[in-house]
Parts: C-alpha cells; structure tokens; sequence
DNA sequence: AATAATGTGTTATATTATAACATACTACTT
DNA sequence: AAGTAGTATGTTATAATATAACACATTATT
C-alpha cells in the first residue's frame, strides 16, 4: 500500500512537498522529452500550496496574482491536461477539482479520501483494490482501463472536531 | 456480490427494466412517505429508457417531448436531487450525468462500470470491496461516509467488436 | 375553507469547460 | 544565423453544467 494520507493529515513542511512534486516532475519530463514551461510549473506547484484540490478558476485567479498577465481559462486547462497525461495531477471529478498526485511514477488505483469538511484530499494505492476490482470485472465481462475511487467522510482532524479548514 | 451487469450487456426485454424501476420507486416513496410526482417519474423513467446515463439537459429535452410545457432546469435538478437523496439514482461525476439505481434497497458500493466506447453503465455493489476499502481507511484514520467508484474500460460487446452504440 | 408544507415555474446568472483561430516560442536543420 | 516544423500560448467567443432567488401552484391536514 502506498499512501500519503499520514503526511497529509499531520502538520509538515509544505516546502518539501511542493520542491519533493517539482523534482518528481522536472525528471519525469526530462524522461518523457517534453517541456515543462513556466506556465505547467507555476499550476503544478499551486496544487502543491495545499492538499486540498483546486478548480481551473481558482488556479486562474491564483496565477493573477504571481504573474503579470493574466492567462485565459484555455491555457489554464491545456496546462491541466499535460499534467494529468504525465500522471502528476489528478482531476477529482466530483469536485471539479485538481489535485497533485504523490506518486506519480508508481501503480494508479486512484484512491482519494475527501474530507467533506476540510476539503482535504489523501491519496491511497493499493494492489489489492486493483485485484479484487479487476476480478469483478472479469466476471463482468468488463475490460477496465483506468478508475476512480472517491470515498467522501471525515478526516482524521475534522472527526476529532478540530476544525482546520 | 450484486450486479446488472449480465442483464445489462445482452439484449432485454427493457420495459420490464422500466417497470421494475418504477414499481420499485413507488414503493420506496411510499414507505419514506414522500411523493413521486409527475415529473420525478417521467425523470425516472427516462433515466430506464437505456443503460447509459443521461445529462441533466438530455433530460430536458426528452422532457420536451413528451410533456406539452417545458422544463427549465431547476426543475430537472430538483427531481434529480430527490431521487438520488431516496438513493433511486446515482450521478457518475465523470460524466455530468445520472442513471437509475438497479439495486435502490440494497448495501451500496457504487461500483460503476462505464464503457467507454457506448457509454453503458453497468453496477456492482460488492461487501468485499467496502470491506477492504473500510480497512484502507482505518489505516488512515479516515471516516468514510459514502463512495463513488468509477470504472472505465469496455463492456463485452464493444470489447469484441461490436458498436452498439 | 384555512393553513402549512411541499413542489414547481420563472428569470437570471454562476460555474466549468472547450472551439477556433492567431501568434509566439523552441529546437532542429542546414 | 536563417529557415522551418513542431510545440505552446494568447485571444475571443461560446458551450455545457448547475444554482440562486423569488413567485406561484399544488397537496395534505386540520
């Protein structure tokens, strides 16, 4: 199993995470031959600020504030869909949100824990989610190709009542 | 395991699938006490006219063709809630759109199996799955309240070649 | 029939996402 | 270094999804 969610839940040194996800991303790139521009840098490392997903307007507004110019929804979300191919962000669908992927290189079972108090969102992978749901698929008849797994409730903060929004 | 996965992927005689549902959701208001009124069985019904999820805007316009006066959306999104909230119908976030519940009554693990090619869901509600998602997130210190699974991939038919669009 | 509760109509608008085309930048070739 | 193909971004407009706010209608109950 691999997770962040202990990391996540825990006070921690956000610099690291945000300079640990643009390493991850500057070798991924570098391996895969493509650019990661100013612009892809600058989201990836807004979806880094904090564990909680943003949406393509929230990271416009965000990005007025760093740069100069103020970049148009399209871009925002070409650099959104270069990301997501690389595996390094996740779009949440139910949120219409995006978050950073912890993990980028290793297996996907796309496991999110959604704090529907703090919006907080953990990241779980675990082959043995992907055996079991790849078994009922086969019963099914059913060729999986990639998932999403959204489990809504509490965190571990927000159920102690410390309210950390 | 439960699932209309089978039912789903061959050819069926659909107004039995139609009236299942309905019957079912006249029970089901009926104990709860509240009211299935014309427009959330028209929803409803239309949410059985096929396997594959409907947009709320989809709605709206086969709304306009049965009904004389047309719906705005608010209305369509009101029927909608109500049915979801009595757990007759489940929104598939990565869609933007709904399909009736095949199971209404029973434990839910919303696992939902989402051809990419013809778009048909199918659903699996499964314990084993809760279960070892319930330990992932005791691991975690996380409270799951509710879940949403969303599987892509190709159903049986479009696997082999068929388009059964 | 009066009333409270529930449901729908109506208008406007918020929010999320993309199409289409123009321009700019980058890397490679010669 | 200039030309060129490929890649990335700018720009404008608009599509698609969803909700707020308030008015009116219907239903159930007394």
């Amino acid at each position: 199993m691999l997770t962040n969610a202990r990391l996540v839940y825990q006070p921690h040194d956000h610099v690291r995470c945000i300079n640990a996800a643009l390493d991850r991303a500057h070798e991924i790139c570098a391996n895969a031959n493509v650019r990661l521009t100013a612009t892809r840098e600058a989201i990836l490392k807004l979806l880094w600020q904090s564990h909680q997903p943003l949406g393509a307007y929230q990271l416009q507004q965000q990005l007025a504030k760093v740069s100069d110019k103020p970049i148009a929804p399209p871009t925002i979300y070409r650099a959104i869909e270069f990301l997501i191919e690389l595996g390094l962000v996740h779009r949440i669908p139910s949120l219409n949100a995006f978050v950073g992927c912890p993990f980028p290189s290793s297996d996907h079972s796309n496991i999110f824990l959604i704090c529907e108090n703090c919006k907080t969102v953990a990241e779980i992978a675990d082959n043995r989610v992907n055996t079991l749901l790849n078994t009922l698929c086969d019963k099914a008849n059913f060729k999986p190709m990639s998932q999403t797994i959204e489990l809504f409730g509490l965190c571990p903060n927000c159920e102690s009542g410390d309210n950390d929004e």
